[in-house]
DNA sequence: GCACCTGTTATGCAACTGTATAATTAGCCC
DNA sequence: GGGCTAATTATACAGTTGCATAACAGGTGC
């Protein structure tokens, strides 16, 4: 099967092949899982589709993960990570008020990168085997608590700094239910993005977690 | 492959079959569609272990759909079918208020049969397939649509009754946020249950939903 | 009770699947 | 520059997959 990068030369020679450095070759294989059920569906991803995409041969997957459901799982942990590296770069800023920062959070939630197709397909593929697959349930668990504990906190913050008390109890529930909003307005915008503005749903977004809150997050401070 | 309704008798005989009327076997096979992708996930998902659980042959399925893909096409057109119902079942009773049926519309989604596992693992097998498939993607936009138009309504003649003005874009706002709070309490609350009292989760939808409407639901008329 | 239609079974096939294993070779250390 | 190690290729294998086809038989109409 030659390919451009290995022209057949002569009929018996091997594929040259270069042994990539640290863990390249892990994250390549990663990322080709990753566009592989984007691109196909979790039902449809086999290993060799895996490592055609990551330019290897498919024995080389099984040096670097017991199986393929392992890898699969690897992956799964990779994207809910990237998804919460970006919406963490986009709200946490020196020096801004928690009010401040709670909007960046909702904003990052519902705008580009994170608020995408192919993401929430890899969301989705991933969360229908949390019921099947008990690893996958874990990883789940981990990042939905991370997530939740981070927004708990910024609604601490923001009631503190609105002069309001800020019992744990109120916290969690105000977290809980714009963790909700978020995670539903994220679903409907991604999945039928043609019927809202990106402006509008980010909006609709921020005046519902006020709605809940009580307050505003305007800034006003910065917005004179 | 004897089983026990029929037993191997002699070498030489054929299984025994009855043939079902109307379409009461395509509705045994949908189910056991479902049944797989619920228990397996949807990759794990074979004509075989389909037909093996309708209690039919493998080679009968392509007499009713044409591929397997089809088959699952109208396995999510079904599921989806059946949760639109029970939510309507469940609020639409004569007499009752708007307030009263938007509660009941909130409570419905949250609580069982809906708001369970295997429904979640169905519904996320299927949206997975949303931008690999555009079949799927038009069934899905279709209940979507079907869904927030009935949310819609309901929204506004709760605004009617509580002497607001009704104007359509505010009740398509108030609609698509309460969509998306219902959706993802339904995520949160069925991915995590020992998290939750199921009662709590209804509150907080109710809540939620009284905070984005800026009124009550409570039913005074009834309520005292 | 016979014939006919079609729902149903049985069987086969070619392609594909995840994984195991052995042979190769790239790159590093001395 | 000559090993040594392990990253990588190549190949094989047994089981599975969706689908096609032909034979069969349940039920209906007469």
């Amino acid at each position: 099967m030659p390919d451009a990068t290995n022209p057949p030369a002569s009929v018996l020679t091997r594929r040259t092949f270069r042994r990539a450095p640290g863990d390249e070759r892990r994250q390549d294989l990663i990322r080709a899982t990753l566009d592989c059920v984007t691109e196909m569906g979790l039902h449809a991803v086999t290993v060799r589709e895996i490592a055609l995409r990551a330019g290897v041969t498919n024995g080389l997957i099984r040096h670097y993960f017991d199986s393929k459901d392992r890898m699969v799982q690897e992956a799964y942990r990779a994207t809910m990570g990237e998804m919460t590296t970006l919406v963490k770069a986009a709200s946490i800023i020196a020096g801004a008020t928690a009010r401040e920062r709670l909007r960046r959070f909702v904003a990052a939630n519902l705008g580009a990168p994170v608020a995408d197709i192919k993401r929430l397909t890899l969301w989705a593929s991933f969360i229908s085997m949390v019921h099947v697959d008990a690893a996958m349930a874990a990883i789940h668990r981990e990042h939905y608590l991370a997530f939740r504990r981070e927004l708990e906190a910024l609604v601490g913050e923001v009631f503190v700094e609105a002069g309001l008390p800020a019992r744990k109890a109120n916290c969690r529930r105000a977290a809980i239910k714009i963790n909700a909003v978020i995670d539903g307005l994220w679903l409907e915008g991604t999945l039928a993005p043609e019927m809202f503005a990106k402006k509008d749903l980010v909006a609709m977004g921020i005046e519902a977690v006020e709605s809940i809150l009580g307050l505003s997050l305007r800034d006003f401070r910065k917005e004179k």
